[in-house]
DNA sequence: TAGATTGTTAATCGATTAACAATC
DNA sequence: TAGATTGTTAATCGATTAACAATC
């Protein structure tokens, strides 16, 4: 029974981290949270939690607290882990060989169903157990087996075009590693940035700015 | 000339972002760029890129705009690019090997000085063209070349005493893949965490949540 | 019942957007 | 000079925090 319409953003990218550490909560064999120490760890206030947890339902019992157990499984219907979500993956280079070798996809809601690539070579062999097409297979293969989620380990270059053939064949939603902002080029697709440059580069600010800081 | 004492973390998150349009915008030959024109391409608000700028200083000039590779520059200095901070990686797995071998750590301010791993028999081999070394040289190696970032690619179980060590040998930031909040153990040092399964998760709530919407 | 802790409303804080005077 | 666009102040919006009544 959710209690509110509208969920902001900073919610939504919470939910994945409550689900986290509540697993880790389960794994030490606790049964019991209050917002209280669950903010003591996590480095919350209590106060945002129970906000967080209530756009969705009232989850807790006053006096008592939150039922780890509970709470975990219900943010996971939340996000919908359970629903292993159609998933391809473009490009077998280095990043995609990595997440296809040690990257559970099924633990994150998504079934991962082949790799492309444009690579010949490639085409028929697998790469950590799962089967690599050739580029030209995509088309067909979208339009068969209809993947919802295309996760990008391609270059700058190729991306714009690929995300376009992916849309055309129903492809929904991106998790995107290359050096390109699919979603300002297309509405009502979603799409979830990993730029790892970006990434590094606010640390690298972080690291020249703290310096700077300390010599004060 | 610093304009600002305090910059939020909003407008550090959003400088790489910044700095690699304004690249892409100075292959593409644009000599200068309008707050206005800039925003149409960023999805922001001319507002905002003029208030983000303006915490560094003025870099544009009225009634013209910015120039590209002036503006470029200018950040890459406030975000520290050329500093090239000295950094260690740490695991040699599947992600550990995919980010020596694709990933230009120079481009985004750093040096990678050498790998780290508890597998004996990688162990003075290269990886990406970097020394592989054994974890129990780490000590003695940070005493000796003072790296000042370290790349965590390890498990969870292993994240919090390996960077225990590394804190005590001096290591002041972190470039974090584990499944582990390493933040919220120590004060004073900055993390930069990659949480891939996060990211996925949110994705997946996404695509589960948009699926409804287009029902109604 | 008394104590604890939630759910929820109200207050605060910060970030984004709008507006406009300064100026190239 | 007139037009364009910045730099900057003020207004708005949204997210976080505080407070407290409800209740287990």
């Amino acid at each position: 029974m959710p209690a509110k319409e509208y969920i902001s953003n900073s919610v939504i990218r919470r939910l994945p981290r409550y689900y986290r550490f509540l697993g880790d909560l389960q794994k030490e064999g606790l049964l019991k949270i209050s917002s209280g120490e669950l903010s003591a760890r996590m480095k919350l206030t209590a106060s945002q939690i129970r906000q967080d947890l209530n756009c969705f339902g009232g989850f807790g019992q006053q006096g008592y607290g939150y039922n780890v157990e509970e709470l975990r499984s219900e943010i996971g219907v939340i996000i919908g882990v359970e629903q292993k979500v159609k998933t391809i993956l473009i490009g077998a280079g280095n990043l995609g060989k990595a997440l296809t070798a040690y990257f559970d996809f099924e633990r994150y809601g998504c079934e991962l169903m082949g790799v492309f690539d444009i690579n010949l070579q490639l085409a028929g062999t697998k790469l950590g157990g799962f089967p690599v097409m050739h580029m030209s297979k995509l088309t067909e293969f979208c339009h068969e087996r209809k993947p919802e989620v295309a996760v990008l380990c391609i270059p700058q270059e190729s991306a714009g075009s690929v995300s376009e053939t992916l849309i055309t064949c129903g492809v929904k939603a991106f998790w995107n590693f290359s050096h390109y902002d699919i979603n300002l080029h297309f509405d009502d697709i979603i799409v979830e940035n990993v730029h790892l440059g970006d990434s590094l580069l606010t640390l690298s600010y972080n690291v020249n700015h703290k310096k700077c800081e300390n010599k004060e």
